[in-house]
DNA sequence: CTAGCTTCCCGAACCGGTTCGACACGGCAA
DNA sequence: TTGCCGTGTCGAACCGGTTCGGGAAGCTAG
């Protein structure tokens, strides 16, 4: 059931169907569908590989995530989906590809063995050996955040800095005086992770400017961590009376230490952060947030990708996504701090 | 920078570069360390097209998941990473697909057009046409559940019947009467989502038993479901004192609308469920449940289908999964069921 | 009637690997 | 010296598509 077998089938030759099937080049109106009644009959669909191998292309992205080390964020799973159904739309499948332990195996099997067209890179970092690697080799690849310097690379991402920034002054608009910043883990924050910097560096400039009390942790990937962490927060400075975080997944635990050390959001203490939307209505009371529109990005970013492969050579483009703060339920006006001591 | 420039630089021919890189035919030691070295020195890497179109297989397997319509979970997520790495282990790229609307084109993609040596299917339903069509076709596929008739398929799954017996008995002891159950959205359970059926038979069965009266309801799969799901439950029959669910992305909503009720849990309520562990220790107070092995299911599908691959012909297998409930903090024992119109 | 132009199709080469059959070579026994 | 065998390598065919150059048939213009 190959091209040879409907050329025969059809009494054409095996140019003329490959003609007839691409359109490449005009074939009459007759043999077109006689050809095309033998392929409906059969069935037939061209081989992925032999195509490939023919012109080049294999009309696969890659998506190269980070490895289940980090526990995945909901916010996360988002993205792969509208990165699987946007390039669906265009034509492309998407080979998921784990950066790991040993990511250069994983590099080697997706550019070395040519098994995808171009690259999505998730979780970059402010110093990237990956996003060096590619732009090295000229690789098509769109990153999903900007490293240190990213001038004249593809790439979408989240405006870490002001999103963080209009956290900090929505609480200072509400009298806040003395808050916190949880980041993501200290791993990550050393490894380099932008979101975590980027992140820090607009907490920390935000506060200055408003001349408020800061302190700033670094919080596990996981509810019990964030437990832990309110505790710290409130065991170092009791009269802290907001929290900033980029941290999904120990968002629960936050709440939870709160609740546990009496402090009732948001008439106690406020809490928001950079969340995805579907996470903040989760919990109660539902967090008023900067929601990361993780579905948006995965479009664009394989929107860009797919630009590029169209148009090699074209000059970079990015986007810099900047979502407004959602008011929700667990911010209010800064009351009288409680007494320490007091439950 | 192919296997005939290899070929060249190394003074042998194509062959023996083939030969000495894959160890099908025995080389002299002479020659085998020439040409390593050669490939060493350029960096070459054989072509996944051209050994696909060779050798027939591809390398890589198809992960067949549901389409962003349906709310992803968390428990998804971590499924989709464990099939990941465990596939790499046996040296597997994965190719997502979307089954979405028009599944037949992304099936056509997978199969027809051979890009998969085989596929792992997400959200079996009871009636499947997706697991009867490739079973029609013996393509090498392993569902993740099971479908009305499993024998003579490939499957791992969870056995929901018991799980959610578990939970109901587990509640039954606890000395709840009055009970309710939380099942996916109805659209899903229309179309025959087996963890749903199975699910919400088990409920039935298991609240027979023990005599129970018992209220069963579908919920969108997000917050605000959830916590319109618990105003209705509590309407119908205030005296409900706790509930079941399968529904994580819920849960948060479920939790909501019983503090909004005026219902602690859990000393007024009690709830359970069938929930990936993670989730479950978000929530506050954390939820008793069983949890879903997710992670497991990832690498056991792996690992029949690797083995259904290389052993053509061989008897079909499958693992049932039945994790122990993990006790929490959201059941306890059934008060005096408050009386209506009390707070 | 022939030159020239379309229209439509064919054959062959190519993409980059794998694999089979054959053959050259050296060693050993007869 | 001849015959035989095992080892190591080569050439060619093949996987299933795409693409290029060219040629046959039909039509129009000179």
């Amino acid at each position: 059931m190959n091209i040879g077998e409907i050329a025969r089938r059809a009494g054409v030759s095996r140019s003329t169907v490959s003609y007839a099937l691409s359109g490449k080049r005009p074939v009459s109106d007759d043999t077109r569908r006689k050809i095309q009644q033998v392929v409906d009959e059969l069935g037939y669909r061209p081989s992925a590989s032999a195509r490939a191998l023919a012109n080049g292309r294999t009309s696969t992205l890659g998506l190269v995530f980070p490895p289940a080390g980090n526990h995945y964020t909901g916010m996360q799973l988002d993205f792969i989906g509208s990165v699987v159904e946007a390039a669906a739309v265009y034509d492309y499948d998407v080979l998921l590809s784990p950066s790991g332990v040993d990511s250069d195996r994983s590099f080697q099997r997706l550019l070395g063995e040519r098994r995808v067209d171009g690259a999505i890179l998730m979780e970059i970092r402010l110093e990237d050996d990956r996003a060096d690697h590619l732009a090295a080799l000229d690789f098509p690849s769109v990153a999903i955040g900007r490293t240190a310097r990213p001038e004249g690379s593809w790439w979408v991402g989240l405006d870490h800095i002001a999103l963080v920034e209009a956290c900090v002054h929505h609480l200072a608009d509400l009298g806040h005086r003395r808050i916190a910043f949880v980041n993501r883990p200290e791993q990550l924050l050393r490894a380099g992770y932008e979101s975590a910097h980027r992140g820090l560096d607009g907490f920390t400039k935000a506060a200055a400017e408003r001349g408020l009390t800061v302190r700033t942790y670094c919080c596990g990937d996981d509810a019990a961590s964030g437990q832990a962490c309110v505790e710290r927060i409130l065991h170092d400075d009791p009269a802290t009376t907001g929290l900033v975080t980029l941290n999904e997944a120990a968002l629960g635990g936050l709440y939870r230490g709160l609740a546990q050390a009496g402090r009732h959001v948001p008439r106690d203490f406020s809490v928001t952060g950079v969340v995805a939307a579907r996470w903040a209505e989760t919990v109660t009371p539902q967090l008023t947030a900067a929601d990361v529109p993780a579905a948006d990005l995965g479009r664009l970013a394989v929107d860009l990708l797919v630009e590029r492969l169209d148009h090699p050579g074209a000059p970079p483009r990015h986007h810099l996504l900047t979502p407004p703060i959602s008011l929700r339920a667990s911010t209010g006006p800064a009351g009288v701090p409680p007494t320490v001591g007091t439950p």
